[in-house]
DNA sequence: TTGAAAGCGATACCAA
DNA sequence: TTGGTATCGCTTTCAA
């Protein structure tokens, strides 16, 4: 009996070493399928860890092997896992960003801006959604964190409790974008919405507008802007502003039934602000439609001097935020923050600039 | 001698016996200092297993210990790490999409509806911009499939040898879109441009016109729409359309200077066929500051039926593509390939439509 | 219904 | 410059 147990033992030990060995040996197709390290490593008679240096450290590889290996990957057409790469090491090159709409020209902008300075330097963008209004951002934080991710990248400064403490246990750089905040979580790169309502407010009342609507989405930052130029517009003694409320985020038709509310509300030329250029060309378009002339009856000013606005529409005015600049600018901030980099700043203001054209 | 031997062995094996051991008593955070399934599973009282089981398959456990752990996963603030389960598994819960240009809203919307409907079932989409023109989409799609996605979405049928080899390499589902085929890599969800350029140049011979200009994109799917439409208008009897390109991706102001450029060269009056609304758009604007009325003057047909231009431009006539239901079709038929359920067509045409506005 | 053990495919650390 | 070995955190397989 005793035998027999000793027996079994031995046999179940040498089942697994055998087992073991016969795996090591193969070296044949993973279990995905596809091509791995090691398989690499056996066609260019080096160690695993070889290879994997030859591929992220070239330079650390003397120039024959680099050779071997170099045929080696493209022998097999060698495609690396980086999901194992990223369990492995402390860094994935994996990078959260979550805007609001990608839909949004605004946003998809910054982003491209974002993901192209963060692809020359091998990272990926993991993009999500938090949609309008923003309800979902705790989930999608939680299952984009699941990812790993190196460093994020937020739209807005405002976020939960709850969002705040998953963010800060997940101990990553972020960069907070399109606001601005003395108190942001990690830093932050963008623009101040209230000095932007004020700029707005001074620059209407230069112009000697006093007959003045808004557009506005119902979107967080969209009122912190509206609130500021109206309580600015108070103070230059103009508190008859006629407000208009539309959904986020703005398309040309809000726009148009826009104006179209204002008017029904006894609003009779003068100046409109709009939360959005879309929203303003909506605007501009229902003018026409109704023979009313931009800018001798009603001037326009829009947000966000979008490609479609710069240089191309005639009659439009508009905030310039200079968004290629705030992409960049976050991705680098990220960038440093990851490589450990001194960061000289943690608060980045863009700034803004009111670009005027024919109708105000 | 023999009994040194088998002591210093002995010794080691009991060193890296205690090493685990200590490992596995810690429990403590892990090197990436976030909360991992062990630490969970010590405060559950129960295996790893266990605790993973009863995050994706809670049906599997018993009522008493899926409490315990639901209630140990919210004291921890787990965050599973996907990267650790897309490696042991043979899902990723990853889908790879490649889109040209984000900032394109055909494409952006399309990848708003597939994403939304992946999102629903626990998928993470991972985008990659292949530009204009499509150069980067090898490389790009190599630094995709490092991610192990479990199914992606292509832009287009046209892809080099290369990149036709590591996708059926990387032997997971594929689904192309935006254009049709009758060979696809592994299902295709678009329409046919041919049969868009045929249909448009029927359309507006149906409705009299004889003098057409048009602003195309320097886009490979455009261009076979455009190649159609003037063939089918050879056949209609008409071969002196004047035909002008603008580089990809259009904006506004591409389809203002496309307009100037047409009457540069001596087109006057009749219908402008743009390969996008976007461009159609600018088309107009330009008409407007020219005092070219549009319709009466000048007809404009753009393509995709932006949201921009559905009910809300009044006078622009268009191609309206069907994206919501391609996203999501393109999703679905993803989500089928990968749980093995059976795909009856490879091959899904969604059509398309002639919207007629006001200016055709 | 639950658990033990063996990987998944890469990198880090240390030694040679 | 190169390689051995031990992880990374999870799921799978198989056994209880």
């Amino acid at each position: 009996m005793e035998h027999r147990g000793a027996q079994l033992k031995d046999s179940t030990i040498m089942k697994t070493a055998q087992k073991t060995i016969r795996k090591r040996k193969q070296s044949r197709r993973s279990a995905t399928g596809s091509v791995t390290l090691q398989e690499v490593a056996r066609l260019a008679g080096v160690s695993t860890i070889t290879v994997s240096r030859a591929l992220n450290d070239p330079e650390k590889v003397a120039a024959a092997t680099l050779e071997k290996v170099t045929r080696a990957v493209a022998q097999t057409g060698y495609v690396p896992n980086l999901l194992a790469g990223g369990l492995a090491s402390p860094r994935t090159r994996l990078i959260a960003a979550i805007v609001p709409a990608i839909t949004s020209l605004m946003y998809a902008e910054t982003m491209q801006y974002f993901s192209a300075r963060l692809k020359e330097t091998g990272y990926q963008v993991l993009l999500g959604e938090s949609g309008f209004p923003v309800i979902r951002e705790q989930s999608l934080i939680a299952a984009i964190l699941s990812w790993r991710p190196d460093g994020m990248l937020l739209t807005g400064v405002t976020h939960s409790i709850d969002c705040r403490r998953m963010l800060l246990a997940a101990n990553i750089p972020i960069v907070e974008t399109w606001d601005l905040t003395p108190t942001p979580l990690d830093i932050v790169v963008g623009f101040s919405h209230e000095r932007i309502g004020e700029a707005v407010a001074d620059y209407l009342v230069g112009k000697g507008y006093r007959r003045i609507a808004t557009v506005y989405a119902d979107d967080p930052r969209a009122q912190v802007r509206e609130r500021a130029m109206l309580s600015r517009l108070r103070s230059h003694g103009i508190d008859d502003v006629v407000t208009g409320k539309v959904p986020a985020p703005t398309d040309l038709r809000l726009g148009r039934v826009g104006l179209v509310h204002l008017l029904e509300r006894g609003f009779r030329g003068g100046a409109v602000i709009c939360s959005s250029d879309t929203a303003a060309h909506g605007v501009m378009i229902e003018a026409q439609t109704r023979g009313i002339r931009v800018p001798q009856d009603l001037a326009v000013l829009g947000f966000g001097d979008q490609s479609f606005a710069a240089d191309t529409y005639p009659a439009l005015s508009t905030v310039r935020i200079d968004r290629p600049r705030m992409g960049q600018l976050a991705a680098d901030a990220l960038l440093a923050r990851i490589s450990h980099e001194p960061v000289h700043d943690s608060v980045i203001d863009v700034g803004f600039q009111i670009v005027e054209r024919g109708t105000t």
